[in-house]
DNA sequence: TTTTCCATGTAACTCGTTACATGATTTC
DNA sequence: GAAATCATGTAACGAGTTACATGGAAAA
């Protein structure tokens, strides 16, 4: 549903073909959505087949034709529907990176501040990505302070968790 | 990969059948982990196959037969392995309710606000739960603590967007 | 006596991924 | 001349879910 709402939101600003779109999202959102060549391919024909977008043929030269699609009516009215679903609406997360946290008491205190430390290390590396990555345009920097904010939130619970360890 | 995790070391603290373990994690730690009761016997099965764990029938009356599961050598070693893996890694977290974000700037303002402001109320609501939740024992208070954790950045984030938007 | 609980499972499906295939074109 | 890029796709798989089925026991 997700991947569905974000390509209809790309093909709203300007018409696209699956590659360019996979392109765009893998180089500039790869901090927040990701997105397979397979499944951009996969939802734009289904989308197509229910009658959200077109595509009309271009041909560019002896180059693979690129199916070019646009947004119908149709699909502004589903890309309206989802978005105001998806902004009004929130589900619980998951975090099955931490399932292992569970059973943190059965490793020796040593042992897991080692393996908690290293976990600190890899957090902080993606954080200090996120915070120098270049400004982007418009809504999609809230997406970024998101990641940004979740990523500090991950970190300052980590700490936490060793600093208790550390007091044992 | 963590749903086998939670299972392995659910069942090293104490053997227990299909039925049972669901009912645990249902009960006890529906806050941070999830599993339905076709994935626990599908997951459950497949550990078997491999050796990791062993289960013995237990005819109780006329009820249907019990099959509980224990760990073996081999499941130990497993899940010491899944642990250490789990607790020293991290990989990216995506937000998926979060995508409509991207275009927040097609709506009009008013609007936005408040669907966000719905939004809010939502996640509010999950932090009061989390916060009121009986204390657990052990390390599952920490996952609890992150999930509160977590709620709050969300929250302080989409407060941050909402007063942000009301600026204009 | 009807609903809920106990305890097991199967079948079909969804969403998404990996790995592979094709073939021209540009870049090194 | 080899490698990366452009542009499309298919096939097989993986993890997990929903919906359904069974049948006895306890509770309402």
């Amino acid at each position: 549903m997700e991947r569905e709402l974000l390509l209809l939101g790309l093909l709203k600003r300007e018409q696209m073909h699956g590659y360019q779109l996979h392109e765009f999202i893998d180089s500039n959102m790869q901090t927040c959505v990701d997105i397979k060549k397979p499944t951009a391919y996969y939802l734009l024909d289904k989308m197509e087949q229910q009658g959200l977008i077109t595509r009309k043929e271009e041909k560019e030269g002896n180059r693979p034709t690129r199916r070019v699609y646009s947004m119908t009516t149709t699909g502004e009215e589903r890309f309206q529907t989802l978005l105001r679903q998806n902004l009004a609406t929130y589900s619980q997360n998951r975090y099955p990176n931490n399932t292992g946290f569970i059973f943190l008491e059965e490793l020796p205190e040593q042992e897991a501040i080692t393996l908690l430390l290293n976990r600190q290390t890899l957090i902080s590396g993606m954080l200090d990505e996120a915070q120098t990555a270049p400004p982007h345009s418009g809504a999609m920097q809230y997406m970024i302070d998101h990641q940004v904010t979740m990523l500090q939130a991950e970190l300052s619970w980590l700490e936490n968790v060793i600093s208790r360890l550390q007091e044992q």
